[in-house]
RNA sequence: GGAGCCGUAGUUCAGUUGGUUAGAACGCCGGCCUGUCACGUCGGAGGUCGCGGGUUCGAGUCCCGUCGGCUCCGCCA
């Protein structure tokens, strides 16, 4: 039998009682985390967002209390009234907050039963959690965990905080649309059909970003939105088909201001985790973190930076490095202090994970108490010592050298770099240690495509000293000069995590008009897509630009995951899917018709 | 688009060179127990070995396919 609420109010959540309430009755509500039953004497852990408090029910004492406890089972929905009393000293728990005390359980009320759960919630410390699938079916079970509660109101906090500093930064918060137009570059979109327009489609957004460049052209000045993005591309542990941004744009403003506005912010973000960070954040050109890290979102908590080994092996015959020199490839390499123990095995696993990378091969040099190599046979040992010395090896470490195109060398080495620190142990995971990445190419070149993308988007601007050389490029036809072409963008990154992405927006014309034509949009091509943008472009822009926080990473760092999935509410598998509401699915026929949409399988 | 790992009671896992009746722990149900907090203890129920096909006298185990979960590469302006 269920028991009604009644007239009873609860009066204090099952985290805050402590000595301080010891005499006072109290009315407790929450869920049966567990029940130890001694026969006359039975214990309940009873759970809420806020803690646990151990109940006593008594039968001597309270005997219908009791006879109530003997029924309840896990996850009952229960209310228990009574006495805080003080636990003898040999039976405080102080695993938890509330162990100095007890509620001794005059009545209890059962206001819900619940069915076995079909995975423990909180199992016991040493076992293992249940299947992360079966976790995200019964999502609304995972998150009674009081780990997951921590971190979404870490969030709610971290949201709380970011709207307190954007009004204090003089920002209005102001929402766009979530029904857009579709825009064929970069991810893919997410589309929606429309009932009342046969054969078109909305587009959900990838990111605010025309409308906040709009909201400068009307005169906000200062914009911001937590807003929701959408991109139908693969997932990844870190990503989310759908994800929050916290989009920024500002009018009449320099780099210089958006750094510091964005120190200042993740400042305050931090201290709400009682970490520090240092500003102002160093800065880096990207040209120098993709040399000496072989990654534009470097983890400066260690070292073992990359070196470049083509001095040492100038005028080689081994046929590998000496087409990579003649090819104008790189050779490079890092120093892993104290390695030369490494076993054969360790060596070829991180020769399989620099392959994923596309490297060709992973060579190696052991400084131990004999030198062995690799390239021993192939070399010689004069020339792996002069490798080795290049690369200031000492006695007991090991160097691991990639050969190949620059920009494999980069990824296989700066992927094996982090590999190697998170092995070792090398990363000290208290530190935060953040930098800007700064002086981003405008333009990458596609081999696949024959032609120049751009690396942030196509509304960056150069910086203004290589303006001269966009108009060379496309007006005198020069396009290898594309590559050389700087943009005014900007990534904050911390611990190897990229937490944003920002640039000096296009506020001309002419200047927009160069950039698509550098991009290979054609005059009518740039019209259909962003005509109104260009018409706005036309009508007074103020020099602008912005940046936009990915706030699930940022969380993610704040709560210590790797998993995405650990700081959204409700989020989707690898395959995109919500194993919960089951989604996407099949819809009803009459929807499809109604749509103008017909299914081919 | 490609690759790796995983899939066996409700849950987490074990399961030998292919061989009798597929096990353990936790959970669940019942009994006992007045100071536990991962309570203890006695007993009990509980299995489409993801699914489909193949090899074999015989498949949880081997092969092929498929589905699902996780991770990585490509992708993510």
């Amino acid at each position: 039998m269920l028991d009604n609420l009644g007239d009873w109010r609860r009066t204090h959540s099952c985290g805050e009682l402590r000595l301080d309430h010891v005499g006072q009755t109290v009315t407790l509500m929450g869920w049966a985390a567990r029940r130890r039953d001694f026969g006359p004497l039975t214990f309940i852990d009873l759970r809420d967002r806020d803690g646990v408090t151990q109940v006593v029910c008594d039968a001597e004492r309270s005997p219908e209390a009791h006879m109530r406890a003997k029924e309840v089972r896990s996850e009952y929905v229960i209310a228990v009234r009574g006495p805080v009393v003080a636990r003898a000293a040999s039976q405080r728990n102080p695993k938890i907050a509330t162990g100095d005390v007890e509620v001794h359980a005059r009545e209890i009320r059962i206001l819900n039963d619940a069915r076995t759960p079909p995975f423990q919630i909180e199992p016991a410390p040493g076992e293992p959690l249940a299947g992360e699938d079966l976790r995200l079916r019964y999502r609304y079970l995972d998150l009674r965990r009081p780990q997951l509660q921590a971190n979404l109101r870490l969030r709610h906090r971290v949201i709380a905080e970011i709207r307190r500093y954007m009004d204090e930064q003089g920002f209005t918060e102001i929402e766009t649309p979530i029904l857009i137009k579709s825009t064929p570059e970069g991810a893919r979109d997410f589309i929606v059909p429309s009932r009342l327009h046969p054969g078109k489609f909305y587009a959900l957004p990838q990111s605010p970003q025309l409308f906040k460049q709009l909201c400068m052209i009307a005169g906000l000045d200062r914009y911001y939105q937590i807003a929701r993005c959408f991109r139908d591309e693969d997932l990844r542990a870190d990503r989310q088909p759908e994800f929050t941004q916290l989009d920024i744009e500002m009018s009449f403003i320099t780099p210089e201001e958006i750094y510091s506005l964005i120190e200042g912010l993740f400042q305050r973000i931090f201290r709400l985790i009682d970490v520090e960070l240092p500003v102002p954040f160093p800065r880096f050109s990207y040209a120098e973190v993709m040399s000496r890290f072989g990654t534009d979102k470097p983890d400066l908590r260690f070292g073992m930076e990359l070196c470049d080994l083509r001095s040492a092996v100038a005028g080689t015959s081994f046929a590998p490095f000496a087409r990579t020199l003649e090819d104008g490839g790189e050779i490079k390499g890092i120093v892993v202090k104290g390695g030369a123990g490494y076993s054969r095995k360790t060596l070829d696993e991180l020769q399989e994970f620099a392959k994923r990378y596309g490297a060709s091969a992973l060579a190696w040099i052991k400084l131990g108490d004999d030198l062995s190599s690799s390239l021993l046979k192939a070399l010689g040992q004069e020339a792996v010592v002069r490798i080795a010395d290049c690369a200031r090896a000492e006695r007991g470490d090991l160097v691991l050298l990639v050969a190949g195109k620059a920009k494999t060398v980069a990824a296989s080495l700066g992927a094996l770099r982090n590999e190697i620190a998170r092995r070792e142990g090398l990363i000290d995971e208290s530190k935060f240690a953040p930098l800007w990445v700064i002086d981003f190419p405008m333009f990458e070149y596609s081999e696949e495509d024959g032609r120049y993308y751009a690396m942030h988007h196509p509304f960056t601007s150069p910086v203004d000293e290589d303006l001269p050389l966009l108009e060379r490029a496309v007006e005198g036809g020069e396009t290898h000069l594309l590559g050389q072409l700087r943009a005014k963008a900007y990534d904050p990154v911390i611990n190897g995590v990229e937490l944003a992405s920002g640039s000096i927006r296009i506020h001309r014309r002419d200047v927009q008009r160069l950039i698509f034509k550098a991009l290979g949009l054609t005059e009518e091509e740039a019209r259909q897509r962003f005509g109104f943008f260009l018409d706005a472009l036309e009508y007074g822009t103020p020099p602008h630009g912005g940046i936009a926080p990915g706030i699930d990473r940022l969380m993610m760092l704040l709560v210590g995951t790797n998993n995405i999935r650990d700081v959204i509410a409700f989020p989707k598998t690898a395959a995109a899917v919500d194993l919960m509401i089951d989604a996407p699915s099949e819809v009803d026929p009459r929807l499809l018709a109604e749509l103008h949409i017909k299914v081919e399988r």
